[in-house]
RNA sequence: CGCGGGGUAGAGCAGCUUGGUAGCUCGUCGGGCUCAUAACCCGGAGGCCGUCGGUUCAAAUCCGGCCCCCGCAACCA
């Protein structure tokens, strides 16, 4: 019977040069969840997730470190595989690009889309960062057309490349997402992608000659497969799609495709279009959930404010930290991480709700009927309270993660918790203990009680795994989560009377808000200084090419249909100059004239909003808010800065 | 006029499709209970539903103008 019921759910392959953090670990809890729930509804499900290793980065990144890319791949490989571990992700594969597997679904979706026509050698321009040996778009270089990564100048170059013909399926696709409503989620994402289809599809660059950390053109060895066929393509290869002896191709078209905003394009344009060109299904649903900011504040290696999952694992427990995950936001929407949140969730949801209702229960159970599961002999109107509630859990439960919206799931377990907490305190056992002829009702509330714990803990599981493992143990039920269908989830009453309880102890202990605080601020602080030291360094030289120099600031003007930019006419000793500038959202024009402010002054000139900018002007920034360097007025401008 | 989402109690959100009692979580105040992790249970206070105007017996909900916020895109770190 579970044969016919599959159910496939990938995260994205995560870059492997990058360290593993909040984000990474949010999708993959996410994948995590929806996917021990199917199972545990009689699924057969593939859960995959993996690492992206090929591409110049890395290849820099091993020459940097003295290792080759492979070696480099291996190591940082293990960073990811260590945090699945530690927050008990159940994939069932984990793949990596540069397994031969993966390398051979690539060559065959090449020739599939070849075969249809697909793929063409043409020409590739783009600006080209000699000493980064990268290529970058026009959009992100710096001002000056300058190496985003180095700073250094870029010039403009073209060279050979295969394309891919993506133009052609441009109402394929738009088709698709009108026919499946479902294809793209949330919505509104849905109607972002559809807005960028309609302005038109370019074909797609998919091979490159400047570095060679990847995988190679069949045809022609110098070309290396430029990402995006490279990295879509593991969802199949994990499942040997090309194989025709794989077991696994039944798992095929993916349930699920959860990503970050930040590749939803990826997935719902150059994916659909390289399956339609290769004549394979889409996947069924791309879902892209939202950003972690921390403190209200984006995440980001400058900032040193990036959290480490495994720390917070280490302080707050892995169940503590994947219900917190799941339950604070919406998975659609973005969210905001603070330690101050994360508390307050494990006090009041876990330690409070379900940590104290375990415990006030067990401990009746062991007070009145010396740790022996009574049985259900009296029953009366009222238990069905607590039958309904979890009927009606386990229901919305099954509703709300079909949308993904675990949140919404939580929520309504945490309903049937509530449910019972106010069963107790209405049945009064407390009570009924003082009256020996009120015994059989009194084991029957208990009994009542307990079996709730024991139905909660399979709609807990798939968010709790170990907690739910633990109820489970305390309240003297048997281990086995899992069930064969969803209706199971529902039934009541199927906890074994008689059973003696073991030991327990609280499973989530109310935490001192302050004293955790205090702890975690200490603890920061020595990781911020860890990151410091494994940021990269320049030499002097580096720096002494940057002239800075002292500018006094004669006009400003906000730059017409512009809402980012300034136009600024700053003296720096040359009589003024033309400098643009993004500040315009954190000043008015007229608070920086006649200022005198820090500037770079030998950047090479970028037209911005078509006006020449010659310049840079230095600002403290953290995301949205500058702060322009600003030196005292008696400065003459033109004085160097160093 | 680029496209889209949104402005509802101190905070975070639901309600708007199918007009008629404004609901949830946290916080706050008061009470209850004593099995329990200062927990649990009950109750109260707190909102002219961004703003102006229209339709209607009746508008948070429908229509129009304006203001503000957030995504995407475009010039931005």
């Amino acid at each position: 019977m579970s044969d016919n019921k599959t159910f496939y759910v990938t995260t994205p392959i995560y870059y492997v040069n990058d360290k593993p953090h909040i984000g990474h670990a949010y999708t993959t809890v996410a994948a995590d969840v929806i996917s021990r729930y199917k199972r545990m509804c009689g699924y057969d499900v593939f859960f995959l997730t993996g690492t992206d290793e090929h591409g110049q980065k890395m290849e820099l990144s091993a020459q940097k470190q003295g290792l080759k890319p492979i070696e480099l791949a291996d190591k940082n490989n293990e960073r990811f595989r260590a945090l699945w571990k530690e927050l008990n992700i159940s994939n069932d594969d984990f793949i990596r690009t540069t397994q031969s597997r993966h390398k051979e679904a690539v060559w065959e979706m090449i020739r599939k889309m070849q075969s249809n026509g697909d793929i063409y050698l043409g020409e590739y321009e783009g600006w080209y960062c000699t000493p980064c040996e990268a290529y970058w778009t026009e959009t992100q270089l710096l001002e000056g057309n300058l190496c985003p990564d180095c700073g250094r100048e870029t010039a403009k170059l073209k060279e050979s490349s295969y394309f891919f013909k993506m133009s052609k399926y441009e109402d394929a696709i738009l088709e698709h997402i009108n026919n499946n409503p479902d294809f793209i989620r949330p919505e509104s994402r849905r109607n972002e992608i559809i807005s960028f289809i309609k302005e038109g599809l370019r074909d797609l660059s998919i091979s490159r000659i400047n570095f060679s950390w990847g995988i190679p053109m069949e045809e022609n060895e110098k070309h290396v497969i430029y990402v995006w066929v490279d990295a879509l393509t593991n969802y199949l290869s994990a499942l040997g799609y090309f194989n025709e002896e794989s077991h696994r191709k039944k798992y095929w078209p993916a349930d699920f495709h959860l990503v970050g905003k930040d590749i939803l394009r990826f997935h719902t344009v150059y994916w659909p279009a390289m399956l339609f060109s290769a004549g394979i299904p889409l996947p069924k649903s791309v879902f892209a959930h939202g950003w972690w900011t921390v403190d209200g504040q984006k995440m980001s290696k400058s900032m040193g404010n990036a959290i480490d999952p495994f720390w917070l694992v280490e302080i707050f427990g892995r169940d503590a930290f994947r219900y917190f995950l799941m339950r604070e936001v919406p998975f659609g929407l973005d969210g905001d991480f603070s330690f101050k949140a994360l508390i307050h969730r494990i006090n009041g949801d876990l330690a409070n709700d379900l940590g104290n209702l375990v415990s006030r229960s067990i401990g009746m159970v062991k007070k009145y009927f010396d740790g022996i599961v009574p049985a259900y002999t009296d029953k009366e109107s009222i238990d069905e309270n607590v039958h309904n509630a979890i009927a009606k859990s386990a229901n919305d439960v099954d509703n709300h993660l079909s949308k993904l919206a675990y949140n919404k799931a939580l929520l309504s377990i945490w309903e049937s918790i509530s449910v019972m907490n106010r069963y107790i305190d209405e049945a009064k056992p407390w009570v009924l203990a003082k009256d020996e002829s009120k015994r059989g009702r009194l084991g029957s509330v208990l009994y009542t009680v307990l079996d709730g714990l024991r139905a909660v803990s399979h709609l807990v599981y798939p968010f709790m795994p170990e907690t739910a493992l633990e109820i489970r143990r305390q309240i003297g039920s048997d281990d086995k989560i899992n069930l064969t269908c969803q209706e199971d989830l529902s039934k009541v009453c199927l906890l074994k009377s008689g059973e003696k309880l073991p030991e327990s102890t609280s499973i989530f202990p109310r935490l001192d808000e302050k004293e955790m605080l205090e702890k975690i601020y200490g603890k920061k602080e020595e990781k911020k200084e860890e990151l410091m030291q494994e940021d990269n360094l320049i030499d002097f030289s580096t720096f002494e090419q940057v002239e800075i120099k002292a500018g006094k600031v004669l006009e400003v003007e906000q730059v017409k249909k512009s809402e980012k930019l300034l136009k600024l006419l700053v003296d720096v000793g040359d009589g003024g100059r033309t400098i643009v500038s993004g500040i315009a959202k954190s000043y008015h024009p007229d608070d920086l004239k006649g200022k005198v402010i820090a500037v770079v002054t030998n950047l090479k000139p970028a037209k911005l909003m078509g006006i020449e900018s010659c310049g840079m002007i230095l600002a403290a920034s953290n995301g949205e808010r500058h702060f322009v360097l600003e030196l005292p007025e008696s400065i003459t401008a033109g004085t160097k800065i160093k």
